[in-house]
DNA sequence: GCCTTTCGCTACAGGTCGTAGCGTAACTCC
DNA sequence: GGAGTTACGCTACGACCTGTAGCGAAAGGC
């Protein structure tokens, strides 16, 4: 009955491979590199891993949910470093998750996800759970930092202040994500430095009230 | 040799079916509500359009081209009446664009169509020239509306109103969709109003250099 | 050693894609 | 009105992908 008496929480039997594990999410980011999104098959990513295809599809519902755990561990590298001014921390965050959309897994798959997670509720936790929030805690830390320096006045309301996060990370994401992926321009220096410079003057000129 | 001598530009037989375009393209619309984007065949449109699915390919080479078709005319609602404010103006637009996104058409096509253009460069150019530069001759006009109302300072080389024109696009679409489908919270109007200001705070700081 | 779970393998039904071939329908040009 | 040309609906098809089932073998806990 009650055999939750080992370290792995009371599971018998032979335990999941973890080399399996890492070998398919490698090999989906491979997929992803070399035939993108649309073309990216079960089957296909299997072969590359050197795993049946049943091995997959008792880890990964599907394609979608594979995927994301295949990209999710890249926006690990997203850091916020202080770099001493808050335009400086904008910019840098910026032209770090450009860095990340250029990359060709990503840049194939994060969309593609994201559309399908409008008709799929489960997914778009999943996504939200493991890329969107890792993005937006460098929104939260990089307000606070800001504030603590003086470059941005304290807003009392909590609700306010959790609603300005949210505007500040649409705004950021949803500006790089359309420069990169929709409008296909280069997201370099000196657009990072105009898009930081509308933000602090918009965020400075909130202050003046 | 040379037929070019009816008003088809020299085509001769039968011609398209322009009934069975317009059906096509319904029920393409159609299907995108009842089955989203990842659901819906080529087959189950032209059943539902009434029409042979080798009709659909002679028109369309692939489910991604229909499907811009398709989304494309719901573009042309897109309009930017004279408020009398620039503020007025950015949060009509910024609603308007709403809107469209809340539709479940275009809420599953749009962002899965642009993530098939990051490698299929004639259906970028397609999604550019239908739907993308729809929009952006909103901000375009709305911007040279605002300096006509001296709401905006006359910036004097063409470069740089050309680089702030695709800066305003690119934030106010980007973060309007990324608020709609990445962070899946409304955008109502006291969030245009919020990302209005921003924006108009950021515009008017840029102007005090 | 016994039990349980995972593994690789094979096979499979169901569905989609995109094309080919056919006879017929619609329209233009002469 | 006939000849030529193109679009149409229909059927059939091979190729591919999905997701599952069944099998014997392997790997761990008790």
């Amino acid at each position: 009955m009650c055999k939750r008496t080992n370290p792995r929480g009371g599971r018998t039997g032979r335990p999941r491979s973890t080399e399996a594990d890492t070998a398919i999410l490698e090999a989906t980011r491979a997929a992803l590199v070399e035939l993108g999104w649309s073309k990216l098959t079960m089957g296909d990513v299997a072969g590359r891993a050197g795993v049946a295809k049943t091995t997959l599809y008792r880890r990964w519902a599907n394609k979608n949910e594979l995927v994301v755990d295949a990209v999710a561990v890249l926006f690990d590298e997203l850091e916020l470093p202080d770099l001493g001014s808050l335009q400086a921390d904008i910019e840098h965050v910026v032209l770090q998750f450009a860095a990340l959309l250029e990359r060709p897994e990503t840049k194939t798959a994060l969309m593609a996800v994201v559309a399908e997670s409008t008709r799929d509720e489960p997914l778009r936790e999943r996504i939200r759970a493991s890329i969107v929030d890792r993005q937006k805690r460098l929104v939260l830390a990089g307000r606070e930092r800001a504030q603590q320096r003086g470059e941005l006045p304290d807003e009392h309301p909590v609700s306010t202040v959790a609603a300005l996060d949210d505007l500040i990370f649409d705004v950021v994401a949803g500006a790089v994500v359309h420069r990169a992926l929709v409008s296909a321009e280069p997201v370099d220096e000196p657009w990072a430095a105009r898009l930081s410079a509308l933000l602090l003057g918009g965020l400075g000129a909130a202050a003046a009230h």
